[in-house]
DNA sequence: GGAGCCCCGGTTTTT
DNA sequence: CCGGGGCTCC
């Protein structure tokens, strides 16, 4: 086995041993995949069965990757038989399979987080409590929790801890959603995310035989990103694997982002608490970065008290510092990383797509858009409302749902009136709640309206008649047609085709133009299951596509394009220049990350995944301002970058602060003094008096000092309707303040004199 | 039953 | 600033 020779030493040690439980820890960049595949590859070369090795990653994008990898080294035809995917989808694989001892049918559908959020609010407005306090998100994430520790409804009742949690939480009655949720999902013979992984574990505990099934057929078990599993599914793999322990775990405990959705980094720290005859290997040799950046991760990461101790080195060259970018507001941090990529591609020939822009939150892509976008450089934002949340796709996917299983109750909430058909709200409030109170699905209502008493006039019963017969039909269709005939004649049939043609405007484009890519992909699947032999009805395709995210869409990822997207998306990739915006308390971290030690070391771990994504450079900036919700606030530098070790970091000279930003203090003075009246807390000194050079460490200093000071200042603008005085133009009024450039601009009626457009820089304002 | 206005609230999000 | 949801008016 030859191929062996390409792993370094601890690598190999890594992949050879196959006789027991092993605990990978690969540090960031130390060929963690590399390890798991070539571990596949030699199990399958030692003559194990492909069938009989059960890989599980988190996303299908990791699956596809590393079974493509596979099939290079020993073939297409021996790779295609693993057991590799999602948790979530080898798992739904074996609800359906084992339909019949779990309660669910076979075609059971997958709620999605807005199909939850949705069943969820309609439980809240039934059981006539408090929307506002039983937010769907709230509610569903505490359900989530519950689920991801296999906490059932009743469970949940006899636990006084939680129901105290609930209690102090002033949310008591979540138990009762729950209980609702859960039996309404039942009715509705779906299942959300969770339960993929709640249901799995509840059959593999009610029927020792199936659960007996599976550990045979699986004599061999790998888990990805292991530091990402909840408890169920730490369960789920731990049944499968405590005869044989033959199991294999890999993940980096520091690179753990996702405890938000419930993950629990416990069980990577805690492994050989469950196997305690576990090999640990440690993957540390980081091939990816620079010295510099490997170092200078480290020691941000040395601040977190609950980790796995390693010594990640990088034998590349030590490279550049990371330089700290500052600047005085988001505009100017635009401008100033837009010019950093442009110098980048000038003086060390870097193209577009080695260069990514990581940001904390979504809405920071905003600003940066437009700055790249000025300088016309081309970029590409991930993230956002993937291709399968959008309304069109969801509609049409709704019927498909709908056709496959006539129960889905948010399927047929969501299209009986898409297109539009006369069918209102009233309707379906009087639908619902007449399947409520005979414990039958709507479609069971639809069914026998006279049967169930349903209160509507002769016109909607009609109506409601025609969609149920229309939707009869295409089920009557689905054996013969395959799922791309079949969306083909729902699109035409429902009109949801007309309905994108209605205008030329661009979202009637853009929908038409989505759906034509939603039936071109549809077509692709048919066509590659019948390749491969297998059926391709409106079943397959809905077990694909329910746990389907547009992580993997890959259509233009070579292009020549700056990349855009939050840390938590960019975990997994690497560029050779990588820029972290926004590092500014409250933002990076999160204002939501005080509450606890934990949730900080979360958010350091997460700086973490961003430093390490560079390869040859890393630029980190904050300003002192920013645009957010509505309003400009004032920032402190991050208290993360203080955790860096000076010696790596090369910190701006800092500019001569530009004397609008000066005036701007004496103008606020009013606003100021207002705001530290309600807060007693406030520092007077807001903002860096100018320095001529700054060091790293001063600089750091800084933000050590600075931040820990709430901020009073909100307002940064001149406010609108405020009454000005100016040399020449007398006194005004102020219409509108805007930023352009990094400059300050104020809209002023100085009466008979005239509106002028003034930049605050140079017009020496007094307010009155 | 559907279009247009007002008010509120606002992290991250592999499945 | 922005989107979603609730409300009003046709």
């Amino acid at each position: 086995m030859e191929f062996l020779n390409e792993l370094n030493e601890s690598q190999r040690k890594a992949v050879e041993y196959v006789d027991g439980a092993s605990l990978v820890i690969a540090g960031a960049g130390s060929g963690k995949t590399r390890v798991l595949t070539y571990k596949i590859a030699y199990l399958l070369k030692k003559g194990i069965h492909p069938t009989s090795i059960l890989a599980l990653t988190f996303t299908n994008k990791a699956a596809r990757e590393m079974k493509e990898r596979i099939a290079q080294m020993v073939g297409e035809r021996t790779a295609r038989y693993l057991w590799m995917g999602t948790f979530h989808s080898v798992f739904s694989r074996i609800l359906r399979a084992e339909a019949e001892k779990t309660g669910y049918s076979k075609n059971f559908s997958i709620y999605d987080s807005s199909d939850s959020n949705s069943l969820i609010k309609s439980i809240v407005k039934d059981l006539k409590i408090d929307e506002k306090t039983y937010k769907a998100g709230l509610v569903h994430s505490r359900i989530s929790f519950a689920k991801n520790n296999l906490i059932t409804p009743d469970a949940y009742r006899g636990n006084t801890d939680l129901l105290k949690a609930d209690m102090y939480s002033k949310v008591p009655r979540i138990v009762d959603v729950y209980d609702i949720y859960t039996q309404r999902c039942k009715l509705a013979d779906a299942m959300d995310f969770d339960d993929l992984l709640l249901q799995t574990n509840i059959l593999f505990r009610n029927h020792p035989d199936v659960l007996q099934k599976y550990r045979n057929a699986f004599s061999y078990i790998l888990v990805d990103e292991y530091q990402d599993t909840n408890f169920a599914q730490y369960l789920i793999v731990r049944k499968l694997s405590e005869q044989h322990e033959r199991i294999c775990v890999v993940g980096d405990d520091a690179q753990s982002i996702y405890s938000f959705r419930g993950a629990n980094i416990d069980n990577i720290l805690k492994f050989k608490n469950s196997y305690s005859n576990a090999q640990v290997f440690k993957l540390e040799q980081n091939y990816r970065s620079t010295q510099t950046i490997v170092n200078a991760a480290n020691s941000l990461i040395d601040k977190n008290s609950e980790q796995i101790r390693k010594n990640v080195f990088s034998e590349k060259e030590k490279g550049n510092l990371i330089k700290l970018l500052s600047t005085f507001t988001d505009l100017e941090e635009g401008v100033v990383v837009a010019d950093s990529i442009n110098q980048l591609r000038r003086k060390q020939g870097y193209s577009y797509q080695n260069i990514a822009i990581l940001y904390r939150t979504n809405s920071q892509s905003r600003v940066l858009e437009e700055a790249l976008r000025k300088k016309a450089i081309p970029y590409r934002i991930y993230g956002g409302l993937s291709f399968y949340q959008r309304k069109e796709i969801k509609d049409v996917i709704a019927y498909c749902r709908l056709i496959n299983n006539h129960n889905d109750e948010e399927a047929i909430k969501r299209i009986i009136n898409v297109p539009a058909r006369g069918i209102g709200d009233t309707t379906v409030g009087k639908l619902t709640e007449c399947a409520q109170t005979h414990a039958v699905s709507i479609w069971d209502v639809l069914q026998d309206m006279l049967a169930y008493n349903l209160a509507v006039n002769a016109g909607t019963a009609t109506k409601l008649a025609g969609f149920r017969k229309m939707i009869s039909f295409f089920a009557s269709q689905s054996d013969s047609l395959n799922a791309y005939e079949l969306v083909m004649q729902i699109v035409k049939m429902t009109g949801i085709i007309n309905d994108t043609y209605v205008d030329k405007s661009p979202e009637a484009m853009s929908r038409q133009e989505n759906v034509q890519e939603l039936l071109k992909a549809i077509h692709e699947f048919c066509e590659q299951r019948v390749t491969a032999g297998e059926s391709a009805n409106i079943g397959d395709f809905l077990s694909e596509v329910s746990l389907l995210t547009d992580q993997d869409n890959t259509d233009d990822a070579n292009t020549e394009k700056v990349t855009m997207m939050t840390v938590h998306a960019a975990k997994g990739l690497e560029f050779k220049a990588v820029f972290i915006v926004g590092m500014e308390e409250d933002l990076f971290p999160s204002a939501y990350a005080f509450e606890s030690e934990r949730s900080l070391e979360e958010e350091r771990r997460l700086f973490y995944v961003a430093i390490t994504r560079a390869e040859e450079q890393c630029f980190i900036s904050f300003s002192k301002s920013r645009f957010r919700n509505g309003k400009t606030t004032n920032s402190n530098p991050s208290r993360f970058i203080k955790d860096i070790d000076p010696q790596y970091l090369d910190a701006p000279e800092e500019k001569v602060q530009p004397s609008w930003l000066q005036r701007q203090d004496e103008s606020f003075d009013f606003e100021f003094e207002r705001k530290s009246f309600q807060h007693q807390s406030f520092s007077s000194s807001k903002v860096t008096k100018p320095v001529e050079r700054q060091t790293a460490q001063k600089l750091i200093k800084i933000a050590a000092r600075e931040q820990g000071t709430k901020q009073v200042v909100e307002n940064k603008n001149l406010p609108v309707g405020a009454f000005v005085k100016h040399a020449v133009f007398g006194i005004g009024k102020v219409l509108e303040t805007t930023i352009a450039d990094g400059n300050e601009k104020a809209e002023i009626d100085f009466g008979e004199k005239g509106k002028k457009s003034l930049l605050l820089k140079f017009a020496k304002l007094e307010l009155l």
